[in-house]
RNA sequence: GCGGGCGUGGCGGAAUUGGCAGACGCGCCAGACUCAAAAUCUGGUUCCGCAAGGAGUGUCGGUUCGACCCCGACCGCCCGCACCA
C-alpha cells in the first residue's frame, strides 16, 4: 500500500484547480449567490497560524456552499498602507512600495500553499493606485453630500508615531501602537460625520437588520455609540458677573435633572475654554490646568487621581431657587470630550461629586428619598444614594418618581428658556486625518483666497509621489517637506495655493473593499464599484474575523455602507449579514532559566517535563498565550505544511475548539491530524475505482442496511454542523463514520462504495487535496471540489429500533429496546417486565411512571 | 465601578436546549506486529470499590418524576467599556 505524500498530492491539486480556473467567480445570475469574506490581511510578510484559522473558516463554508450548487464569491486582497512599511523603510531603505508588495507576493504564496478556494483574479491591495483613487473618488461624493467636515479640534497625538490616533486607537491613554502615552494637541482635522448617521447605526442593532451578528459584538457597538438622554442647560452667572472669556453663562450637561435641588457647585474640564481663559491670565489656574493634563488617563491613575479642584472667582445662580449661587471649579474629573464639558455637582446622588464635595467641604443635599427611609433622618455617609426612590428637599418636584422629576425638570427648563432635552453620545465623528506618507492622500488643496478647495475629479488620483527611502529618517510626515509635490495652483482660482499634505487613516481603506471586490475586476475606470454587481452580491453572506475588529472596523464599515447608498454607489445599508468572530490561536509559553523568551521549536517535552533541545537545560513552561512575536511562543505554518501537508493543518485547526474559541495549537494535535489524513488513504486506497464499478444511483437488495444508515446520519450530521458552524462537532462526526466504517469491513462493496463516495465529499472542504486524490482513485467523475454535496436519505435517518434508558428514582436501572412505533401504554409494559427492571423493584411499591417516547422512561417507587 | 460571557475527566471539548453526563480527538495503560524501536492495528481509560454498588458537571440551597441545562446566593476565571455627568 503506498504512503500518502502530502507533498506531491497537494501541489499537484493546487495546480489543477488553478489550470481548470475552478474558484474564477463566474456571473452566473441563476445561480443563487454567496459572498464569503474573511477579514483582509495587513501585508506583514508571513502568514501566521490566526490567518491559517481564519481562512480555513472562510475556505470551509465557500467550498460547501459552491457544492450545494451556489454561485460562490471568495476573494482575497491586502490591506496595504499603514505605518510598518514606513518604520521598515527607515530600517531597510527600502519604499514602502517595495516592501509592501515584496510581502504581498509572499504571503500569497504562503496562502496558495493552503490550498484556499480564492478567485485571485479578484485580489486588490488597498495602496493599489487604482484602489486608492477610487477612494479619493468616493471621498468626494462624501464631501458633496455633507458627510466631511474640516475642523479645528483637540486630537490625541502619539509623540513618538508622530500622528494623531482616533478614539478608538487609544488604549489605556496609550497609543494602541507605539504604546506611548498620549498628549492631546489642538489641530484642523478631516472628519466623517458618523455621528450624523448614529441614530440609525444605533436602530440596526435591536431591528433584526444584523441578526446574523453575534450578540455580544451588537453590544460592544452599543456601548461604544453610548447613547444617553438629559438636559443641556444654562447657568447663568451670579450678579451681573462676566467671566474672562466674555461669556454670562456656562452650558452643562445632566442625566439626573431630577436632582437639580441637589446642586451644590458646578464644574468645568481643564480644556473647557472657560478654564483656558482663566488660565492665560492667572498664574494658579495655569498651573492646575497644566498639572491636570499631565495626569495619565491609564486605569491606574484615574484610580489613584484624587478628585481635585480650583475654584474660579465666579458664582452661578441655581435655576430653581432665588438668591442661591453655586460656586464654580476647574475640576479633573470632568472630560471635554463629553456632553458640554461642563457639570453641576449633586454630591447626595453621584459618587464623584460626593468626594469632591467633601474634599472641598461643599453642601451636601439630599433630594431623592431610597424607600423605606424617613426624610427627617435620611443622610449621607461616605457613599452617595444612586438607586431609586421618591424626590423631596425639591420644591415642585417634590413627590414625584425619579422618571416623572425629570421631565418635569425638563419642561421647566424649557419653559424659562435655559436649556432643553439632549441626548449625548460617547461615539465622536471619525477623525480621518494623518499626519503620514504611506496612505491615501485626501484629496483637497488649500488656498488663501478659496479656501479648501475639492481635488476636481478630472485631477485625481492624487498620487504619492516618487521618493527616495532617505526621506523616512526624519520623523513626521514626508510628504509636509517635498514643496514640488505640496505646491499646487488652486483649481478654483489658479493662485499659488499648497495641497492637503494628510493622509487617510487606514481603517477608510477597509470600509469599503468587500463592496470594491463585488464588482467585475477588469472595470476600474467606471467608478468605486459597479452598482448592479453590488447589489448583485452584497450583502456579504458570511464574514468572519477576529473579535478585536468588534468596533473599529465593523462599525465605520457600517457607516460607509450607509454613506456610499446616500451618494449612489449601493444598495444595502447593512454589509455583512451574518458576522462569525472567530477564536485565537494560542500556545505555551517557555522561557530559559535567566528569563528569556523561547521558542517552541528550541523546547522539547519529555514525560511532561520540559528541556531545551540542543543542551538538556530546563526550561520554564508559562501560560498558554495568543501566539506573539514578542513572547516567541509562534509556530510558523510553514513548518507545519513541510512537516504534514496542508490538510493536516486546516484540518487540526479546526478539530479541536469551537470556531469561536481560542484554540491551543499543540504538535501532538497536528500529528493526529496528519493521522486522520493517512486513515483515511487507507481506507481509499483498496477500494479503487469503486465509484466507476457501482450505479449509486440506487441501491442494490441486501446493501448493507446498517452501513447505510451511518453513512446518511452522518451527511445530515456533517451538513448541519457546517452550517451552524459547528466544525469541530462537524469534524467528530466524521471520525465516528471512519470508526464505523472500519467496524464494516465485511459490508458489500456497494454500500462501500457509496459511504466512501459520501466520505470524500464531507471531508473535501476541510481536506480538499486528499478529498481530490480519493474522488480519483474511487473513480470519480471531474474535480471532487466541483461534485455536489451529497443528500442524506430521510428514510434512512429512522432509527430501527429504539434503546431506551430506564430510571428508577432517577438514577438508570436499565434499558429496553422498543419499537419507533410503540406507544406510551407499550413502553411502559415493557419496562415494568424488564428483569432488571423488576430486581430494582424488588420490595418498592411503582408509585408513578413517566414515559417520553424516544426519551426515557421514570419509575418513581418507594 | 458598569455591561456581557464562562466554569464538565489528566487535556481540548460533546450532551438533540429539562431526559443514558463524558461523543470525538489528544494523552495515558495493556496487548498484537517487531531482534528492538518508530509507525500501524486491537482493547481499555470520570472517581472510589475485587465486586455488588456508590459518588460525580466551581460551592451552597431551591423547583421538578427527572437538572451540566431553569431559579436564588456565593466563589473563581475571561472579555468589553470606564472619572461619560
Amino acid at each position: 500500500m503506498a504512503r500518502y505524500n502530502p507533498k506531491e498530492v497537494e501541489p499537484k491539486w493546487q495546480k489543477r484547480w488553478e489550470e481548470a480556473q475552478t474558484f474564477k467567480t463566474v456571473a452566473d445570475r441563476s445561480k443563487p449567490k454567496y459572498y464569503v469574506l474573511e477579514m483582509f490581511p495587513y501585508p506583514s510578510g508571513r502568514i501566521h497560524l490566526g490567518h491559517v484559522r481564519n481562512y480555513s473558516m472562510g475556505d470551509v463554508i465557500a467550498r460547501f456552499k459552491r457544492a450545494r450548487g451556489f454561485n460562490v464569491l471568495h476573494p482575497m486582497g491586502w490591506d496595504a498602507f499603514g505605518l510598518p512599511a514606513e518604520n521598515a523603510a527607515m530600517q531597510t531603505g527600502a519604499h514602502p512600495a517595495t516592501w509592501t508588495y515584496a510581502n504581498i507576493d509572499a504571503m500569497k504564496r504562503e496562502m496558495k500553499q493552503i490550498g484556499l478556494a480564492i478567485d485571485w483574479d479578484r485580489e486588490l491591495a488597498t495602496c493599489d493606485l487604482q484602489y486608492y483613487r477610487q477612494q479619493q473618488r468616493l471621498f468626494l461624493d462624501f464631501w458633496k453630500a455633507g458627510l466631511v467636515e474640516r475642523r479645528e479640534s483637540y486630537v490625541n497625538w502619539d509623540p513618538v508615531d508622530m500622528t494623531v490616533l482616533a478614539n478608538e486607537q487609544v488604549i489605556d491613554g496609550k497609543g494602541w501602537r507605539s504604546g506611548a502615552p498620549v498628549e492631546r494637541k489642538k489641530l484642523s482635522q478631516w472628519f466623517l460625520k458618523i455621528t450624523d448617521r448614529v441614530e440609525d447605526l444605533l436602530a440596526a442593532l435591536d431591528d433584526g437588520r444584523l441578526k446574523g451578528w453575534p450578540d455580544n459584538v451588537r453590544l460592544m457597538q452599543r456601548n461604544w455609540i453610548g447613547k444617553s438622554k438629559g438636559l443641556q442647560m444654562k447657568f447663568r452667572f451670579a450678579g451681573v458677573t462676566v467671566a474672562a472669556d466674555g461669556s454670562t453663562e456656562i452650558e452643562i450637561y445632566t442625566t439626573r435633572p431630577d436632582t437639580l435641588f441637589g446642586a451644590s457647585f458646578v464644574a468645568i474640564a481643564p480644556d473647557h475654554p472657560l478654564a483656558q481663559a482663566y488660565a492665560k491670565s492667572d498664574k494658579a489656574a495655569q498651573s492646575f490646568v497644566a498639572e491636570c493634563q499631565r495626569t495619565g488617563t491609564s486605569q491606574e491613575a484615574i484610580d489613584k487621581a484624587e478628585k481635585k479642584g480650583f475654584r474660579l472667582p465666579l458664582e452661578v445662580e441655581h435655576p430653581f431657587i432665588a438668591g442661591r449661587a453655586l460656586p464654580v471649579y476647574i475640576a479633573n474629573f470632568i472630560l471635554m470630550g463629553y456632553g458640554t464639558g461642563a457639570i453641576f455637582g449633586c454630591p447626595a446622588h453621584d459618587q464623584r461629586d460626593l468626594d469632591f464635595a467633601r474634599k472641598y467641604a461643599l453642601d451636601v443635599i439630599p433630594v431623592i428619598l431610597p424607600p423605606g427611609e424617613d426624610a427627617a433622618s435620611f443622610a449621607i455617609g461616605d457613599e452617595s444614594y444612586l438607586g431609586p426612590g421618591a424626590v423631596y428637599n425639591s420644591d415642585f418636584l417634590n413627590g414625584l418618581s425619579s422618571d416623572a422629576a425629570i421631565d418635569a425638570a425638563i419642561r421647566k427648563i424649557e419653559e424659562m428658556g435655559r436649556g432643553s432635552a439632549s441626548t449625548q453620545y460617547r461615539l465622536r465623528d471619525w477623525g480621518v486625518s494623518r499626519q503620514r506618507f504611506w496612505g491615501c492622500p485626501i484629496p483637497a488643496i488649500h488656498c488663501e483666497k478659496c479656501g479648501v478647495v475639492p481635488v476636481p475629479a478630472k485631477d485625481l488620483p492624487v498620487r504619492l509621489p516618487e521618493v527616495d527611502a532617505s526621506v523616512f529618517m526624519t520623523p513626521g510626515n514626508p510628504l509636509d517637506r517635498m514643496p514640488e509635490w505640496r505646491n499646487v495652483p488652486c483649481p478654483d482660482c489658479s493662485a499659488p495655493a499648497r495641497r492637503e499634505t494628510d493622509t487617510f487613516d487606514t481603517f477608510v481603506d477597509s470600509s469599503w473593499y468587500f463592496a470594491r471586490f463585488a464588482t467585475d475586476p477588469a472595470a476600474w475606470e467606471n467608478g468605486p464599484v459597479d452598482k448592479a454587481d453590488a447589489d448583485y452580491w452584497l450583502p456579504v453572506d458570511q464574514y468572519i474575523g477576529g473579535v478585536e475588529h468588534a468596533i473599529l472596523h465593523l462599525l465605520y464599515a457600517r457607516f460607509f455602507s450607509r454613506a456610499m447608498k446616500e451618494t449612489g454607489h449601493l444598495s444595502v445599508e447593512e454589509p455583512f449579514a451574518n458576522l462569525f468572530t472567530q477564536g485565537m490561536v494560542t500556545h505555551a509559553t517557555y522561557k530559559d532559566a535567566h528569563g528569556k523568551w523561547l521558542l517552541p521549536e528550541e523546547v522539547v517535552i519529555d514525560s511532561g517535563k520540559a528541556r531545551r533541545a540542543h543542551n538538556d537545560e530546563p526550561v520554564i513552561v508559562g501560560p498558554i498565550e495568543k501566539m506573539s512575536k514578542s513572547k516567541k511562543n509562534v509556530v510558523s505554518p510553514q513548518e507545519i505544511v513541510a512537516k504534514y501537508g496542508a490538510d493536516a493543518i486546516r484540518w487540526f485547526i479546526l478539530s479541536d475548539s469551537p470556531p469561536e474559541r481560542d484554540v491551543e495549537w499543540t504538535d501532538a494535535g497536528a500529528a493526529g491530524a496528519w493521522k486522520l489524513v493517512a486513515r483515511i488513504w487507507d481506507a481509499v486506497e483498496p477500494a479503487k475505482d469503486a465509484m466507476k464499478a457501482h450505479d449509486l444511483s440506487s441501491p442494490p437488495a441486501g446493501a448493507d442496511a446498517e452501513l447505510r444508515r451511518a453513512t446518511h446520519q452522518t451527511i445530515a450530521a456533517v451538513t448541519d454542523d457546517i452550517e451552524g458552524f459547528r466544525f469541530n462537532k462537524a469534524i467528530a462526526r466524521i471520525y465516528e463514520f471512519l470508526n464505523a466504517l472500519k467496524k464494516a469491513e465485511s459490508a458489500d462493496s456497494w454500500s462501500r462504495a457509496e459511504a466512501l463516495s459520501a466520505l470524500v465529499r464531507l471531508i473535501a472542504p476541510f481536506t480538499p487535496h486528499i478529498a481530490e486524490e480519493c474522488w480519483e482513485t474511487l473513480g470519480g467523475t471531474g474535480l471532487a471540489c466541483n461534485a455536489p454535496w451529497p443528500a442524506a436519505d430521510k428514510a434512512l435517518l429512522v432509527k430501527e429500533a429504539v434503546i431506551l434508558p430506564v430510571q428508577i428514582n432517577g438514577k438508570r436501572r436499565a434499558e429496553i429496546s422498543v419499537a419507533p412505533s410503540d406507544d406510551a401504554k407499550a413502553i411502559e409494559a415493557a419496562a415494568l417486565a424488564d428483569i432488571e427492571v423488576n430486581r430494582h423493584l424488588d420490595g418498592l411499591t411503582v408509585r408513578k411512571v413517566v414515559v417520553v417516547p424516544g426519551r426515557i422512561v421514570n419509575i418513581v417507587a418507594s
